[in-house]
DNA sequence: CGGAAAGTTGACGCGGGTCAAGGAATGTGG
DNA sequence: CCACATTCCTTGACCCGCGTCAACTTTCCG
């Protein structure tokens, strides 16, 4: 539990927010090399987390933002009756946690998919950070700006679209978050069940694998199980054309 | 356009952040009289909107939070095809213009319902002034993060429950906002058109105005167009029971 | 008074949820 | 290595909630 900053303890594996690969998505994004040194300092860096393992769950009282590095998360929270509804898959680069600075416990649960490791990064910390460094203020800005609009974005999915251009919107949104941190954005593995992609798009888990196979009849993709190969970009774009934020 | 600073002009209307009522809704809270004071040196306060005005234009490049003293707002946000999603609305003491800090440009339109006042904060000066107030800086997350879970529970909503619940869940939220801005939580009128809530809620006007006559006919209010008075509170909380957040 | 916008109500049909059965992949113990 | 369970995914049949279309009423505003 708990494990400390390990940024110089035996066996450093060398990872920091300045040579990290992904700092250019991540909250370093613009800052100096020295700035991320400093921020460099704050991050607590864990044993990577085994699937099913919780960073943390809804009503939890720490008070870390989650920074991705490998792997990905689900978010989530559960109603008294005890269904779940998935609010989104956190990719590397991306950052979980911030629901929780409204009241100092978080507001959803956040789980692992696939190994991942994280980032922690309290807020205390990151508070003082901004004050020091006004690119990581902004930067913080704008990646919550980003989780807002990207939210706003699944709200028109959501109320508007059917679900066929759910998914769509779905896959395209996967492909370019996979493309941005330098994979291909046309074959990927999905780290999710179709239970999690149905119910993060408001659809029957059924549904969501009709129409697989319905994407499959009409050459959109390839799908395997959870292995995509897109093979109609311009054909699932056309599909959700209007469908304002390109998500994340 | 672009009314200057207008707090020491002629018939100065007495309104500062500090004896404004709705402080402790807004981004005040908790801050001390002398902070405030501060704070009421950035806003800019103008002449009050008119119904049908626009506050700020997805894509416009304006830089400001605003924050609604008084009348109602609406934010929403076209697709390339025309059609409209309303994403929220915007009471007394709550704030628009989050989404613009992304990239310097609105992700959302913004536009008055009633005729409204309105306070506008230049996110620069801003961001300045939480470097001086801690307390500020703090509020501020707080609000975001509140905003961040709001959407999420929309999402729940929207995906996951019948049309019955979501008009529920709208009628109680709407109740709760103005109860905590001192007013009546069980008589008030909706500042916005069945049009506007059924698109809120994924819905057909027709569907909103079934289950409106739905209520009606099951002693859960009484309705006359706008006007509601809501008869049933526990029996319309129980139907929505499991609906994580609060809203707001 | 007239025309438009807002709201109501009824009839009908389809998208997608639900139920049910079965297949494929992965794990588990003998 | 094989039987067996379990989880994940797929496919078919049925049907209902809610969207769509249409007609009408009420309110609003010049």
């Amino acid at each position: 539990m708990h494990a400390r900053s390990r940024t110089l303890k035996i066996a450093d594996i060398k990872v920091s927010c300045s040579n990290c690969s992904l700092s250019e998505l991540c909250l370093p994004h613009g800052m100096s090399h020295d700035d991320m040194d400093e921020l460099d300092k704050i991050v607590k860096r864990q044993q990577p987390y085994q699937p099913g393992q919780h960073i943390f769950r809804a009503g939890d009282r720490g008070q870390s933002l989650f920074a991705v590095r490998s792997g990905a998360l689900k978010s989530y929270c559960t109603t008294e009756d005890g269904d779940e509804q998935v609010l989104g898959f956190t990719l590397p680069g991306e950052v979980v946690g911030l629901d929780g600075m409204n009241d100092g416990s978080y507001a959803s649960s956040s789980v692992v998919l696939e190994t991942s490791s994280v980032c922690e990064l309290p807020y205390d910390r990151l508070e003082e950070m901004c004050h020091l460094l006004p690119g990581l203020n902004r930067q913080m800005m704008r990646v919550i700006s980003k989780e807002i609009s990207s939210d706003q974005g699944m709200l028109l999915l959501l109320g508007k679209r059917t679900a066929e251009d759910r998914l769509a919107a779905f896959l395209l949104s996967m492909s370019s978050r996979y493309h941005s941190r330098g994979l291909s954005p046309t074959e990927f593995n999905l780290p999710m069940s179709r239970q999690d992609i149905g119910n993060y798009l408001g659809l029957a888990i059924e549904t969501v694998s009709r129409l697989f196979a319905n994407f499959q009849k009409n050459q959109l993709l390839t799908v395997n199980r959870r292995q995509i190969v897109l093979t109609g970009l311009p054909r699932l774009r056309a599909m959700v054309e209007g469908c304002a934020g390109s998500k994340r």
